[in-house]
DNA sequence: TTTATATTAGTAATTGTTCCGAATATTGTT
DNA sequence: AACAATATTCGGAACAATTACTAATATAAA
């Protein structure tokens, strides 16, 4: 696919590059209407798309479109499938100084964090195999 | 609050503790309705969170609701606060050793992997000493 | 058994995102 | 400059996951 150029698009971008924050697709949209008073929310949705596809910018979600729950409450860090979505608890001790440096670098509060390792697991690369 | 007991509540965290996958709310709703053949999705939310406030089930999820953008494309970590909602970038060196070490524990392929921190920004920080 | 209230089923409402078709903008070619 | 090809736009409909609401039911205590 070939890509045209489009002021949405670079605008888009433009305000991505310049904000230190995470922006939702909203905000994106509430910034830019004055500037493009037809725009509609497929335009934003669908230029993000592209810019990821360009590897421009970057999505920041969990993978799945839905929430995923487990009853092993003792914390640990988990590995996710990007073919079928499987996710796999790790054995990798939970390595809490990191929380501390990000307290001395930052000065806030942590309370917790998380790792989440993607790739593909066994099943799918024996599938991809055959 | 007080929990009264509840048949389903029960049958939905034990389903959890039996199983190493980490479902969905669907997939707890498919599995269990031939036990309970007028269960409904509203039911399994509820309970979810139930479990949740009582600490017997983690929710797996981005904490945001809604996908966020960045044109940031060098790798780097997140912390992101639990009252505000803001991301903010870190300057934490990212780690790729461990990746290598989840294949070794594995035998998987890692493509990448992503920490976030969570806690209260200095903003928030402020507001609630206030 | 009576009372109080947490829980349920069922459905409607909400939210974030994707999909669609007709009109428009961009690009390359005569 | 005019034309043809097609990427992009707008606007709205469709979609999927989750939440909210209400009357009926189940649970626990008195
Ligand atoms: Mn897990
Ligand atoms: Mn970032
Ligand atoms: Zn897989
Ligand atoms: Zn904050």
């Amino acid at each position: 696919m070939l890509y045209k150029k489009s002021k949405q698009r670079d605008r888009i971008l433009e305000l991505l590059k310049t904000t230190g924050s995470h922006p939702s697709a909203d905000w994106l949209y509430e910034k830019l209407k004055a500037e493009f008073p037809r725009l509609s929310m497929g335009t934003i949705y669908r230029n993000l798309s592209i810019l990821e596809k360009q590897g421009l910018v970057k999505k920041i979600d969990f993978g799945s479109t839905y929430d995923r729950f487990e009853a092993n409450i003792t914390p640990h860090y988990h590995f996710i499938c990007e073919v079928c979505g499987a996710i796999k608890d790790l054995e990798l001790p939970v390595e809490y100084q990191l929380e501390k440096k990000v307290e001395e670098e930052t000065h806030m509060t942590v309370h917790k964090h998380r790792i989440e390792f993607f790739g593909i697991c066994n099943a799918c690369m024996a599938k991809k195999g055959s």
